[in-house]
RNA sequence: ACCUUUAUAUUGCC
């Protein structure tokens, strides 16, 4: 089972999706048993191609033959649903996975917080976030993100900056994502100066910037007219060692 | 510790 899974689950990565889901057949064929495991892996592989309601009745199947969904199964149907922009399935189906006493875990609310983010309803991702809280998990760097994020992509970059200050305060301290969100943040307002000095304090911080965080600021610096300051980064970017995409 | 599955940033895909 445990070969079948690595090969499934390494085919439905590169694309080979129907030959994944031949595989799966191969196994019933040869009488070996699919576990939870397999099927969070076809399910994801699914969905993440945009299969989502085939992903969905596997989770079906699953159910039939008598393997309970675990909290893994759930997020992955969850992100599925957040790609699709299905937000009220989603909290439908996160009632559903308490209902069956399915305990929610961190990746659970930062997909959720993430969905509710990117559909711009901030207020609503707060509140999910604060659902984390009362069960007496402390909000990880994905679920700050997720909410700065939100937050810089609906023009209030202001908050996103409180919220980074909340983490460092929380003892969450942010990441190179952390970062380059608000890297991102400060350069959609035109703020390049704030964008640049999010960068130092990265560095300082002991971060190394990622080919995004390059890629960011690169295109701010440009369409701000700061083209030897674009150059400079550019050139910084190469003496470390990152290929320019 | 790592050692089969899920969540956050730029571009692209859906």
């Amino acid at each position: 089972t445990v070969v079948y899974n690595v090969l499934i689950g390494c085919l439905g990565k590169h694309g080979r999706v129907d030959q994944a889901l031949e595989l799966l057949e191969d196994m019933n064929r040869k009488g070996i048993m699919p576990d939870c495991r397999t099927y969070n892996i076809i399910i994801d592989v699914l969905s993440s191609c945009g299969r989502y309601e085939q992903a969905y009745s596997f989770f079906g199947m699953m159910k039939r033959r008598n393997h309970t969904p675990d909290v893994v199964t759930y997020n992955t149907l969850l992100n599925g649903l957040k790609r699709l922009r299905r937000i009220e399935e989603a909290y439908d189906l996160f009632e559903e996975m308490l209902a069956n006493q399915c305990i929610p875990d961190l990746t659970t609310f930062g997909t959720l917080t993430d969905a509710l983010a990117k559909a711009g309803r901030m207020e609503d991702a707060v509140e999910i976030s604060a659902r984390l809280v009362k069960m007496g998990h402390s909000p990880n760097s994905y679920i700050y993100n997720a909410l700065i994020s939100g937050f810089c992509r609906s023009g209030q970059v202001d908050k996103g900056y409180e919220l980074f200050q909340e983490m460092i305060e929380c003892s969450c301290y942010p990441d190179t994502v952390t970062y380059t969100i608000l890297v991102l943040g400060f350069s959609r307002r035109g703020h390049t100066n704030m964008a640049m000095e999010m960068l130092q304090e990265m560095v300082r911080e002991g971060h190394t910037p990622s080919l995004s965080t390059y890629n960011v600021l690169i295109r701010s610096l440009s369409m701000a007219g700061q083209v030897e300051d674009a150059y400079t980064l550019f050139k910084e970017m190469i003496a470390k060692g990152f290929n320019p995409d």
